[in-house]
RNA sequence: GGUGAUGUAGCUCAGCUGGUUAGAGCGGCGGACUCAUAACCCGCAGGUCGGUGGUUCAAGCCCACCCAUCACCA
């Protein structure tokens, strides 16, 4: 009997734009629902356009558009986005759906009827002339800890330190300006401290990483405190039936979304019904799995499944928890061009299989980041893909073609060596339902290596000159492709395109299950390539042009700490030679007394200024850049300039009496 | 601040319940081949496994402290 399996991934914000870091979820997420398909379970893959709060009505409201139009624009460019990277959704839904009104309605009336919702007065900022409650996040003022200017309501990006909204120096409102005032408003509460043995017992039969259950362990040492489940209006969601002005919470009803989602997709009527009820009834057989960030884990490690508990409903078997996606090294930025959305890659003419398969070679099953390096990036693509695992059938299909009319051969050359590659599919099915793509990346990779290896054994192209060796020359390429075709087939849920390319080009399906079969005496089609290599210059252009539209808008860019500042050494320096470079018409190349052994840096500005007349000049220089090797020699730094290039620049000089070396804060 | 995670060759990462000379891929250098998308193959160089101290016959792996990086704090 086939597993019956329900994958949901977090549901994207409606107001965002998809961007390489949402990829990253969906990608872990459609690469296991591929595999279980692959391999033959019966496993439906759903998620949502997260529609409701404050900021899908917000912006709206600029957009001069009603919220539910609003956020039906946004899930059609989420659909569109996915589509291009190949994530197959059983149903991308919304949550603003008739499905998951009367879900949330339901659950609700449940924990009511539970005596697990009370009620609770609170106080909460309110902005006057916006005539609305505000979110901590709508609330921005001075760090009553360390006093940082324009932090926001709910903790400080300085100090770290939590406070209510309230707490602020100086407060006002982002909407209108305005200091808040505070007013009391009366707001359902759910009692999740009642849940802490029962969502302790799920946790421990449920399927979590490590880390996730450690960080779990230290919530419930904190203690389980209510969670505060509606908002005033005006609010877009779904209104507490039996209430006036009050609505759910968008984190309420977003997971139900999940359900909302499956629901809508079972199809209307009894028939629908009795489809869902096979999945979320209290007696289910099926696994249901949650693919989700480590930033939201509170929400469905222990709200989400205490609510369902709570409702009297099914619980997830599982939540798989995934870190984030850094690039270079640090977290995506807009300042730094490397805030890259979906649009922006495919607008690059970057292959979106690519970074597929990038993010499963980098992907294990724990909660660590994962950080993209370009020059990586490149060089896994074109070594590893098109280098070893492409090059396979590149390298036999000329055999086959010339030599056989594009018939492979009756038998294999080297029957063992088929079986060793057959008998990793175990181990390798093994890495993909645990989540450890790296480690099928890598056994996979293994294995091309050693085809590669056997092909150069092999010899086939000295065995062309031989007549009467023929047959040992197609068994040897029948192999060769072969081989191929195993390999393509383990790594199917990571490429969809190119294993459907592959599969054109042996005219058969790639089957997990059947892998052990060789494909003999058929006729293939003539060998396309599959996949073309990328050059680094692509990806640096990615990044370069989103910078540039970043410095566009300077007030948006994202507040670093002092730290981060400091982390670049400036320091006043002292042009010393000035001189053309051959070659470059941009480029000066500057030697400059540092304070120290003194350096070499090649600077854009010769669309600027004359050599001649910078000597002597005193400069700022990034003393802790590093070192770049150009065509024309190292540059060892860089001065610091404003402008957009060409003659538009100019260089920033230190007033008189700094001397090279002083360090500039 | 609290908590958690991470720190292994230039880069990305493996290293199972502690056990012989610490591994792979990429990059670098040298060589070979010519079937293949300058791909593939062979060889070489590169690490006091963040630091200090401890447990042990034996530690990258266990313990303590420290340092650095990242994240979370509903």
């Amino acid at each position: 009997m086939a597993r019956k399996i329900l994958v949901t991934a977090a549901l994207p914000y409606a107001s965002g734009q998809i961007h390489l870091g949402n990829l990253l979820e969906m990608v872990q997420t459609d690469i296991w629902v591929r595999y279980q398909r692959h391999s033959g379970a019966d496993c439906t893959f759903v998620c949502a356009t997260d529609a409701h709060g404050t900021p899908t009505m917000l912006k709206a409201r600029e957009e001069g558009v009603s919220p539910e139009e609003y956020a039906e624009s946004c899930r059609a460019a989420h659909v569109r986005d996915f589509e291009a990277f190949g994530i197959r959704f059983d149903n991308f839904y919304t949550t603003h759906s008739p499905e998951n009104r009367e879900l949330v309605e339901r659950i609700y009336a449940r924990l009511v009827e539970r005596g697990y919702i009370h009620a609770r007065t609170i106080q909460q900022a309110y902005d006057e002339e916006a005539g609305m409650f505000l979110p901590d996040r709508y609330v921005r003022g001075q760090c009553p800890s360390c006093g940082a200017e324009d932090q926001y309501g709910d903790s400080c990006t300085a100090c770290g330190a939590t406070y209510a909204p309230s707490e602020l120096v100086n407060p006002r409102s982002i909407l209108s300006g305005r200091p808040p005032v505070t007013r009391e408003s009366e707001h359902k509460f759910f009692k999740l401290g009642e849940f802490e043995s029962l969502l302790k017992t799920w946790m421990q039969a449920s399927n979590l990483d490590r880390g996730a259950r450690n960080k779990l362990a230290e919530w419930f040492k904190e203690g389980l405190k209510d969670w505060d489940i509606t908002r005033d209006e005006p609010y877009f969601g779904f209104e507490v039936p039996g209430e006036t002005g009050k609505y759910f919470y968008v984190w309420l009803d977003a997971p139900v979304g999940y359900m909302a989602s499956f629901r809508n997709l079972c199809g209307p009527g009894e028939d629908g019904d009795s489809r869902f009820q096979r999945y979320f009834g209290p007696d289910s057989d099926a696994e249901l799995y949650h693919f989700i960030g480590k930033d939201i884990l509170y929400f469905h490690a222990l709200f989400w499944p205490a609510v369902l508990l709570g409702a009297g409903m099914r619980t997830p078997s599982g939540v798989f928890v995934h870190g984030f996606l850094t690039v270079d090294g640090m977290k995506m930025s807009k300042s730094r061009g490397t805030f890259i959305t979906a649009a922006d890659y495919l607008a690059a003419g970057l292959d979106p299989e690519y970074l597929r398969y990038y993010y499963a070679a980098k992907l294990g099953s724990g909660l660590d980041d994962i950080d993209l390096q370009l020059d990586d990036f490149a060089a896994r693509i074109n070594s590893d893909l098109v280098g070893k695992l492409v090059n396979i059938a590149s390298r036999c299909a000329s055999f086959v073609q010339r030599g056989f009319g594009n018939r492979l051969g009756p038998r294999l050359h080297d029957p063992a060596l088929y079986e060793e590659f057959v008998a990793q599919r175990e181990q390798i099915g093994k890495h993909y339902e645990s989540r450890s793509y790296g480690k099928a990346m890598r056994a996979i990779m293994a294995l091309a290596d050693r085809a590669n290896v056997w092909i150069n054994e092999q010899k086939p192209w000295e065995l062309t000159k031989n007549p009467k060796r023929q047959d040992e020359l197609q068994a040897i390429v029948t192999q060769g492709i072969n081989l191929f075709r195993v390999l393509m087939t383990y790594i199917a849920p990571v490429l969809p395109q190119i294993s459907s390319k592959a599969e054109a080009f042996l005219r058969s399906e790639l089957n997990w299950n059947e892998v052990d079969e060789p494909l003999l005496g058929e006729s293939i089609a003539e060998f396309k390539p599959l996949a073309g290599r990328i050059s680094l210059k692509t990806l640096k252009a990615l990044v370069e042009t989103n910078r540039g539209q970043a410095a566009a808008e300077v007030e948006h860019s994202e507040p670093i700490d002092i730290d981060d500042f400091l982390r670049t050494d400036l320091r006043v320096a002292k042009i010393i030679k000035a001189e053309r470079v051959a070659g470059a018409n941009r480029l000066l190349r500057l030697t400059l007394d540092d304070g120290g052994k003194g350096r070499t840096v090649f600077a854009g500005i010769a669309g600027a200024y004359a050599p001649s007349i910078l000597v002597g000049r005193k400069v700022v220089l990034v003393a802790n850049l590093k070192p770049r090797k150009m065509r024309f020699g190292v540059s060892e730094g860089m001065v610091l300039a404003a402008g957009e290039g060409e003659s538009r620049v100019f260089l920033l000089s230190p007033d008189e009496g700094a001397e090279p070396g002083m360090r500039v804060r």
